[in-house]
DNA sequence: CACTAACCATACGTGGGCGTACGGTATTGC
DNA sequence: GCAATACCGTACGCCCACGTATGGTTAGTG
């Protein structure tokens, strides 16, 4: 059996060392030759599969894309009942899952690169706009919906990005809750 | 007249040069022999202020505190009125200044270390700290006024850190409106 | 079995940034 | 007026990482 890979895995691991280096350390520390080290290679392999070290740095929003959206997305669309009833799930999906993502990273890196700033807006917009088709759909006006969605989303942002000390599943799971509470008190 | 100045007014311009570089271009940036082009001087001056560039880095997060904090704090003392009160002042503050500051280049750093992160913390938990006594004067009790002031601050943390495209200040007056209002609804 | 393409290793030149050693100047205290 | 101190310039050696050149190895193909 040929296999016809048209995108070469090995593409894939050095951007998913990237990913991982740009999470651990920031952009201007996922270079080649410690990324090589790590993948137990040398630099011939990077430049046989990337043109300069620009190019991988270009591909990495959109492996990070590609790779980290449609996890939370593709949870709501199987979820059953009504938008607060989709919203329950959204938080406690959240909260459980591992808070240590990516999106910080990219964020930080984003602060110094209008591209990157470019994507991760393009991923807030997503998702805000799923919140807030959501709120529209338990009856509040498109004007309110979007507000009350920034809202909604900020709370996430500013959870993820102020966190230094981990805090517990529990824990999570109740701030989401209040959180529920309060966001979706006046609705039906 | 004998200047008896304690601190070197030279120190604090390489800091200061150091936090702009900060903002700029994210840490990695901040590097001696640029700065020291910037400020038209040579490396002889910054390893006489400077132990190394670690002694700069370390140096970074107090400073930032000692320059950037007080604004908005001191600027709630000198208001009067009830807690609501205190609040719009506040976020009217905040509408009408300059939303590019420096908090998002040190959360971005805070990101990869751990020391600076701690340095943000503090900050954070004091600017939530006065919310939640705000909160608490209009009636809360601790651990409602302790979330409430959660999901006041951290639309502030979102509006700044997701900001690719600047608003106006208009838009943002209307949007600190409309956050007041949804963020006390139920207080007297 | 030769030929090719895919993939990786090795070796080299280059540049930027760190830290040190040391020398120069200017201001201030005695 | 002289010496000490504060402050800055210059020059050097070092390391790390980039990018290139080139050669080697393996797997598939005719």
């Amino acid at each position: 059996m040929a296999k016809t890979r048209e995108h070469s895995q090995d593409r894939d691991s050095w951007l998913a060392e990237a990913l991982e280096m740009l999470r651990e350390r920031g952009v201007d520390h996922v270079k080649v030759e410690p990324l090589a080290e790590r993948l137990g290679v040398t630099k011939g392999s990077f430049y046989w599969h990337f043109k300069n070290r620009q190019d991988l740095l270009r591909s990495l929003p959109e492996f990070w894309a590609r790779t980290q959206t449609d996890s939370v997305l593709a949870h709501v669309e199987k979820t059953t009942g009504g938008p607060i009833d989709k919203m329950r799930a959204i938080l406690e999906f959240l909260a459980r899952e591992d808070p240590d993502r990516y999106d910080n990273a990219m964020r930080a890196w984003a602060q110094f690169d209008p591209e990157v700033a470019a994507a991760v807006a393009e991923i807030d917009d997503r998702r805000m706009a799923t919140a807030r088709i959501l709120f529209e759909e338990a009856g509040l006006s498109p004007t309110d919906a979007a507000f009350r969605a920034r809202l909604w989303y900020f709370y996430d942002v500013g959870e993820h990005v102020t966190r230094d000390t981990p805090v517990s599943v529990d824990e999570r799971l109740a701030r989401a809750a209040h959180r529920l509470k309060l966001l979706t008190a006046d609705l039906v």
